[in-house]
DNA sequence: TCTGATGAGGCGAACGTTCGCCTAACCGAC
DNA sequence: GTCGGTTAGGCGAACGTTCGCCTCATCAGA
C-alpha cells in the first residue's frame, strides 16, 4: 500500500493552503480564516480521510489525552469493574486509557509505571491492591504525573477513592445480630490486606458492642476464592459446630461456603446463615440467594477517574472519597420465605450524583460512629428493626476536600 | 516543578556528548562508541531518570508498540478474560494495550477505531461481539492497520480466533444423551448472535442423530443473564413439565435456571439435570456444582493477540483459529454422588502449546463430523461410555493457514 | 493621498527522537 | 611521508504537529 495516513501537508496541498493554516482550521480555530477556505480545507480532510497524528500533537503540546491504569489481574471481576467505570469516565472526557497489568506475583509495578510514563500519559490510576504494602509504589506514584488510587498508597499524598470497609463489616454483623444470631463466625481474606483488617475491625466492633464477641475459633482465613471459602467453611464447622451464621468477606468465599454447607447437608439459613460481600451479579441467583453487602465498584472507578482528570486539569479535587455501601438482604439469611426478589436494585446505577462533601473521613479507619439504615427493602426479618437505629449518610459518597477543594468532584461524569 | 521529563539532550549534556550519540547508546547500538563514553552516558541517564519519549520515538519510526483493543462492556467476565489474555500476550512481546469500549448500545465502534488510529496503534484487536452484524465494522477493521477479531467480521479478510461453538452444543447434547436423557430442552441466547445459532445447531444435530429431536416447546430464548435464565427456566417448566434436562448456552443463564428450579422445589439433577457453558470459576461451587463446557477465554485472547502481533511483524500467521472446548461433568448432571472435585482442572492453564495446524475449519460451521472424547475424569455416569465413541483433536486448537502461514501461530506466547 | 485598522494566511521554530552520512584522529604499512 | 582503513562521534534532516509572529492586501476615515 502507499501511505496509510495522510498528513496535514497533504490536506493543505489539496486545499491550496499552507499546512499551518490547515492546522488552525482543523483545530476549530475559527475566526482566523475565511469561510470559503475553511470549507475547502474541511472537505479536503474529509475526502483524504485525515486523522490527526496524536503522537505529533502530544509531542508539541506535551499532553496526550491518555491516562494509564495499572491493575492487578483484571480476570478478577471486581477489579475489572473498577477499570470499566474508569474507562467510561475517561472516554466521556475525551481521554483514552492505556492499561498495564502487574505480573501474577504482584511485582513489576515499577515496570508498569515506566511503560506508561514513556508513553507520556497525563496521569495514572492505580488499581493494584496487591501492591498496597509495597513501600516503593508511593514514590513511583508521587513521581512525574498526577495519580489517584483505589487502594492505600504508602506515604500518602495520592488521593484514594474507596469504600468504607469498616462500615461493611459492621453492616454484616448488625444484620446477623438483628436476626438473633449470637454465635457468628467470619471467613476473612489474607492478613496482609488492609481491606481484610478493616472489614474485620468493623465486624468485630459490632459484635463486641452486642456482647457477642468473636473468639479465635470462629475466625478463619482464606484467599478470596470460592475454593478457599469452601475449605474454610469446612474447617469452621469442624472447629465449632455450634455456629449459626457466618460472614464471608467476599462473595466468592461466600459461594464456596454455601457449597461446603450443601455438601455436608446443612441447610441455609436454618442451620447456618451466610452473608457475603461485594454483591456480585450472580448473588441473587445462588442457592439460596445470597445476602451481601453491595459495593459500588463501577462507580468507584468512575469517581476515581473523575478525580484524576480533575487533578490533571488542575481543578479542585477531593483528597479522599468514600463510596457508600449497603446490605442487600436475601434468602441466605432471611430464609426461603424471602423469595427471589427480582426487583432488587442489583444493577449498578450510578450513585455519583449523590456525592457530597463531608468534613472528615478516612478509608480505613472511617469514623466508626454510626451505621447506615438497613436497606428499606428488608422484610420478614425477625427483629430486623433495632439495628437500623443509628443513621448517617449511608447512601452518599463522602469526601475529604483536597488542596483546591470546594467543588463537587464527580460532577463531570454526569455530563 | 521544573521539568518533569529529561530529554536526550539533557543526558548528552551531562555526559559531554552530542544527543545523537546518546541516542545510539541508549538504543543498545553498542559497537559504535567507546566503552568509556558508553558508561558515562548510561550513568547520566540513570542519574537523571531518563525515560525515552515514546511519542517522539513513534513519530520517527512510525510504530508505537501499542495495540488497540476494542471491547464491549468489560464488566462482562467473559470479555474481560479475553482482554486479560490479550494484554498479557502483548506485554510479553513489549507492546502496550490501549483499550476502548463501545457504548452500551453497541454503536460507536467507529469512534473507538478512530480514537485508536489517531494514536497510531500498530494494530487492532476486536472483542466487541455485539457489533458482529454491523456491516460497517468490516471496512473499518480492514482499514489502515492489521486487525484480528474474536468474533465474526462481515466481509472477511480479518483473521478470527474463537472456539468451536457447534462442537460445544454437541458436547452438551451428547453428555445428556449419554446419561439417558431424551426429553432435553435448551435455553439459548439472542437470536441475532452467531454463537447462539452455532451452539444450537450442534446441539440440535446431536439430538437429531440420537432420534430425540428438539421441539419448539423445549427451546426458550433469554439474554445471557442469570435473571433471563431464571425466567426462561420458569417458562420452560410451564410449557413442558416432562423435561428432564436442560442445556443453557452460558453459565449465567444456567445459574438462573438452577435458581428457578430451586425456587419451584425441583431437585437437580434428579428432577432436571442442567448443563451450562463457559465454565465460570464459580461453576464448581454452585449448588449443585454445575456441569459445563469449558471455553478457554483467556487463551483465546492470548492467541488472538499473538496472531495480531504476528501480522504486525509481518510474520506468517493463521487466518482462523479454533480453540478447543471440553465438557466438565459435575453434580448438576451426575448427581450428588459426584462430590465436589477440587482437583478438577478448572484453572485456565495455557493450551496454546497444543496449537496445531489443520487443513480446513471454520468457526461457525465447523466440521460437524466427530466429537472429542469426554473428559476422562468423568465417572459414575450411567451409560457414560457410549458417547465417547468418536474421536478428534478435541483438546487442540485448530487453525487455517493465512497467506503466509506455515509456522505455528502462538509460538511467541510461550516465550 | 496618507494612515491605521482589520482580515487572511504564510512562515519559522520547536517538540524529542532516529537515521544515515560525514569528519577527524589515529595507526600501521608501504 | 603518503595512503587506506578503522574507530569515535558529530551533524543535518526528517517525522507531523502547534504556536506566535509576520506580511500583505484591502478598506474606511481624515
Amino acid at each position: 500500500m502507499a501511505q496509510t495516513y495522510v498528513s496535514l501537508k497533504d490536506v493543505a496541498a489539496r486545499a491550496g493552503v499552507s499546512f499551518q493554516t490547515a492546522s488552525k482550521v482543523l483545530n476549530g480555530n475559527r475566526k482566523v480564516v475565511s469561510e470559503a477556505t475553511r470549507e475547502r480545507i474541511l472537505a479536503a480532510a474529509e475526502e483524504l480521510g485525515y486523522l490527526r497524528n496524536a503522537l505529533a500533537h502530544g509531542l508539541v503540546t506535551s499532553s496526550t489525552y491518555t491516562v494509564g491504569v495499572i491493575g492487578d489481574d483484571l480476570g478478577d471481576w471486581v477489579l475489572a469493574q473498577f477499570v470499566v467505570g474508569a474507562e467510561q469516565a475517561a472516554r466521556r472526557r475525551g481521554h483514552s486509557v492505556l492499561i498495564s497489568t502487574t505480573h501474577r506475583d504482584g511485582t513489576d509495578f515499577e515496570g508498569c509505571v515506566r511503560q506508561l510514563l514513556e508513553r507520556r500519559v497525563d496521569g495514572i490510576l492505580a488499581a493494584a491492591p496487591r501492591s498496597e504494602n509495597d513501600p516503593g509504589i508511593g514514590d513511583l506514584l508521587r513521581g512525574r504525573v498526577p495519580a489517584v488510587s483505589i487502594h492505600h498508597v504508602p506515604g500518602g499524598s495520592v488521593p484514594v477513592v474507596g469504600s468504607d470497609h469498616a462500615e461493611t463489616g459492621r453492616l454484616a454483623a448488625e444484620h446477623l445480630l438483628g436476626l438473633g444470631h449470637r454465635r457468628i463466625a467470619t471467613i476473612v481474606g489474607p492478613e496482609e490486606r488492609r481491606v481484610t483488617r478493616s472489614r474485620l475491625r468493623g465486624f468485630r466492633a459490632a459484635l463486641d458492642e452486642a456482647g457477642a464477641a468473636l473468639p479465635d475459633s470462629r475466625l478463619v482465613r482464606a484467599d478470596w476464592t470460592a475454593a478457599g471459602g469452601f475449605t474454610a467453611m469446612g474447617d469452621l464447622i469442624a472447629r465449632d459446630p455450634t455456629v449459626t451464621a457466618v460472614f464471608a468477606q467476599n462473595d466468592d468465599m461466600a459461594t464456596g461456603a454455601l457449597a461446603a454447607l450443601w455438601h455436608v447437608g446443612r441447610r441455609v439459613p436454618d442451620d447456618c446463615a451466610v452473608v457475603g460481600c461485594d454483591d456480585l451479579p450472580q448473588a441473587p441467583f445462588l442457592v439460596p440467594p445470597l445476602t451481601s453487602v453491595h459495593i459500588p465498584f463501577r462507580e468507584t472507578g468512575e469517581m476515581a477517574m473523575a478525580l484524576l482528570l480533575d487533578r490533571i486539569d488542575d481543578n479542585e479535587h477531593a483528597d479522599r472519597v468514600l463510596m457508600p455501601v449497603r446490605l442487600i438482604p436475601r434468602a441466605s439469611t432471611l430464609g426461603r420465605a424471602a423469595t427471589l426478589d427480582r426487583t432488587t436494585p442489583i444493577g449498578r446505577s450510578s450513585t455519583l450524583d449523590q456525592a457530597t462533601i463531608l468534613d472528615q473521613a478516612t478509608t480505613d479507619s472511617a469514623d466508626p460512629a454510626g451505621a447506615s439504615p438497613e436497606n428499606e427493602k428488608e422484610r420478614g426479618s425477625p427483629g430486623g428493626k433495632d439495628h437500623a437505629s443509628r443513621k448517617r449518610s449511608g447512601t452518599r459518597a463522602r469526601t475529604v476536600p483536597g488542596p483546591r477543594a470546594g467543588r463537587k468532584p464527580g460532577a463531570h461524569p454526569q455530563e
